[in-house]
DNA sequence: CCAGGCCATTTCATAATGTAAAATGCGCGG
DNA sequence: CCGCGCATTTTACATTATGAAATGGCCTGG
């Protein structure tokens, strides 16, 4: 062959997936012909593939010679999902994070108007007692990752959150008004990730940035929170970054132009 | 080979979605060893094989010797369930049941508190004009389709369905009143399909039955509109059998005794 | 109504391919 | 420190997948 086998592989395999990408970048079904085109394969060869694959039901034949992705990758795709943690993925990540720069990183979640704190790495050496135990909860307003729950939700439902809690203040810092509240929320938007500069807890800043699952809701943040005079802003990057790849494992894909239409 | 092929089959292939199966059924990690007994594959066949999947993201290698489905089944499974129509997908088997039973085959969806009808099969010998047009609506209480999307709202929505709209009455037929129509619903649960009984029109009488797509979800109706005296209620079954196709064929599941712990 | 082209599918002789035993290497527990 | 269990890599070998060509079905246009 004039491939060069890059590591070890398994040519059948590798046309089979040659045949699901194909597959997968057309919408509509395709037939036999297009695919062994797109493929550069013969058409015996791979129609003999994408026999096997609609035995096992991995593609669809819907009549002779046309094919679609099969409904089994869907079931498959449900497991998957179903079998997906978001604590257990970001745990990984968040110990690289932890490695890196040397603070107390915290994966939480909303539940209603609060944050609940389910996973954190501990600062084992810089021992200090930021007070965020596993289960801790906190307003989604004076928090980092609150105030991306808060952004996510929309102008109307923020002033409603607003009127219900009446934004109560924990520190002189703290967003205690709707305008503060709402501009604080369109610079979050701009830059991708949030702060919390001691509106929780004098002498504690943090820094999050949010985590999306494969349908794009957004289901946890990422955030460092450390004593403020440690706390360097230009943490925000990597942190984002992190929250990022966390997002990728959960199969978040963010949108792009690439196959949008129909 | 003890094996009898029964068809054709390409053996890594068919090995390839053994692996897939195996780790279908597991939902903690597995490794090497596990999957190679479960498979009755030579452990470095088996390595070789997942190797592959691994490069493609068909497989996450969580570390050296641990496998679990990967999350490129996630973005395959939404590529799939982003493609489904249930419109289409419902054609096939409805131009089946109308060739079986020569009456007219309605599909319609819910919005709000109406049941819109998105495709027909014309009963194109027998010709009558049952007036249901594609984009026609009717309320929820008084067609089959509309009953089965009140039951699966449950008790609660149901009683506001009910303050919310008045049960308008369309002919004597209508079920009127909360009571008489929570009745009604408690028979089609038992069921597994409606009947409209010449509640919307009178002459003209239905049999309906849920259609749900992957995640359980109901999301569509299929019925079967005649006069009332040629309407035989034999059909049911029929035509819940259809509908339970098209469920499948959107990637419904019913819930069984399988796999169900963990 | 037939001829001819197009395409999916099947066949089959051939050589390229995947196989599995054995070797290697790694990590853990006694 | 040794030995066991496991994942991984290597390699000689024969089974396996390959694709050119044949088949057959369907549609189109003369």
């Amino acid at each position: 062959m004039t491939e060069s086998t890059a590591k070890s592989s398994i040519q059948v395999l590798e046309r089979m997936m040659k045949l699901m990408d194909a597959l997968a970048g057309h919408v509509d079904p395709v037939n036999l012909k297009q695919l062994a085109v797109a493929t550069g394969l013969h058409p015996s060869t791979a129609h003999r593939i994408l026999s096997v694959m609609v035995e096992n039901r991995l593609v669809d034949r819907i009549e002779p010679g046309t094919y679609r992705l099969g409904i089994r990758l869907l079931e498959l795709g449900n497991l998957v999902k179903s079998r997906i943690n978001v604590r257990q993925e970001a745990l990984a990540f968040m110990e690289k994070l932890h490695k890196e720069l040397h603070e107390t990183v915290n994966l939480s979640v909303r539940q209603g108007d609060e944050i609940v704190y389910v996973e954190r790495t501990l600062s084992n050496r810089s021992m200090m007692r930021v007070v965020h135990l596993i289960g801790a909860r906190a307003p989604l307003h004076i928090t980092a990752v609150g105030k991306l729950f808060l952004l996510e939700d929309g102008p109307e439902s923020i002033r409603e959150y607003a009127k219900r809690t009446g934004l109560p203040g924990f520190t002189r810092n703290s967003l205690n008004s709707l305008p503060k509240l709402l501009q604080e929320l369109d610079r979050i938007r701009r830059q991708g990730y949030a702060f919390d500069n001691e509106e929780a807890e004098k002498g504690v800043s943090c820094i999050g940035a949010g985590i999306r699952d494969d349908e794009g809701h957004l289901v946890a943040g990422l955030s460092i929170s450390a004593p403020s005079d440690r706390l360097n802003k230009a943490w925000a990057t990597r942190i984002r970054e992190t929250a990022d790849e966390i997002s990728h494992a959960l199969g978040y894909r963010p949108p792009q132009a690439a196959a949008r239409y129909r």
